[in-house]
DNA sequence: ATAGGATTGTTCGAAATTGAACCAGCCTCG
DNA sequence: CGAGGCTGGTTCAATTTCGAACAATCCTAT
């Protein structure tokens, strides 16, 4: 193969180290916090998550779709986990005055309660692991890297490219 | 609460914003590639995974509890891809003469085939996506923080560390 | 030797995630 | 209007993942 064959087809290894590195990362992060989530106050990653948007929204509320939306997870799979934690008591569905398809998504206090405990948790354990050793360069880069990623995400979306090569 | 409570229970607010963008990014991340991946080329992003390591390592060929460890899935999640990459003929089980327990699992031609049809189009959008706005020190930093990552979950699997905070 | 402990890989059931199909309610444009 | 298309949410079957339990094998220390 040719010498430019190497740079179009697969990454130079250096970088493909990076990318290989950047997954594995990634997943172990995931899979630690998952961990320690369940262990010590009996909910998913994905519920935690739930919460804390739920929290952060005007008054500790959302609709569903844009918790899909931040979450980053199939419409079904917020129905799933809402459900749950409706069950849970951690959570109450509400009708939406202004859209009567729509509904509101809203923390319950023990929710809030049960937010409140975990968050410190995994908090420090974010910091440990991820946080912790960034300066401010590093963080301020970081930062940097995270919206050139977004908008990639978000051009990326824009256009539904499919240009199957082969 | 007092100042230092801030500090200590919750993350600060910029800092906080980089710890969801990065849960998003890697989150919309995977979900693009394991469309484009399914939609052009039939496998999941696991099952490519599980393509790429092979091709890596020695004679096209790995033990079981290694992919497992690379790819940093579940042992059994492994079993059951393996298993679906052997009935699509992309791959075989070998026994293991060393050891008796073992299996290697080998790329089989039409397993490299696929992989090599697969890479170019899920390269070039992890470029797109993820490297090409990188320029040198970037990269370097990347990798620097990649490393520390590492490291820190390293350490934090090494000693299993459950201190209930409640 | 050999007993005890660790490691390898599979199996099994439970839980989670996905995409497609679907029903309502909304909205726009003829 | 009101017919079509779009959006919000749920349901459903299929796929995937996980963890715990297990059997087989290896390894180490006495």
């Amino acid at each position: 193969m040719g010498a430019g064959d190497f740079e179009s087809r697969w990454l130079r290894p250096d970088v493909n180290a990076v990318w290989t590195r950047f997954l594995q990362v990634t997943h172990r992060l995931e899979h630690q916090i998952d961990r320690r989530l369940q262990g010590n106050h009996g909910i998913t990653h994905t519920q935690y998550e739930i919460l804390v948007r739920l929290a952060d929204g005007d008054g500790h509320a959302m609709r569903m779709s844009d918790l899909a939306d931040t979450i980053v997870t199939a419409k079904s799979a917020v129905t799933y986990q809402v459900n749950k934690l409706s069950e849970m008591g951690l959570v109450e569905r509400h009708k939406c005055d202004s859209d009567n398809r729509g509904t509101w998504v809203k923390l319950t206090p023990a929710g809030l309660e049960r937010l409140e405990q975990a968050a410190p948790c995994i908090l420090s354990l974010v910091r440990e692991l991820f946080l912790d050793d960034l300066n401010c360069d590093q963080s301020a880069e970081l930062d940097k890297l995270l919206g050139t990623w977004s908008d990639n995400l978000d051009e990326h979306d824009r256009n539904p490219v499919h240009r199957p090569d082969h």
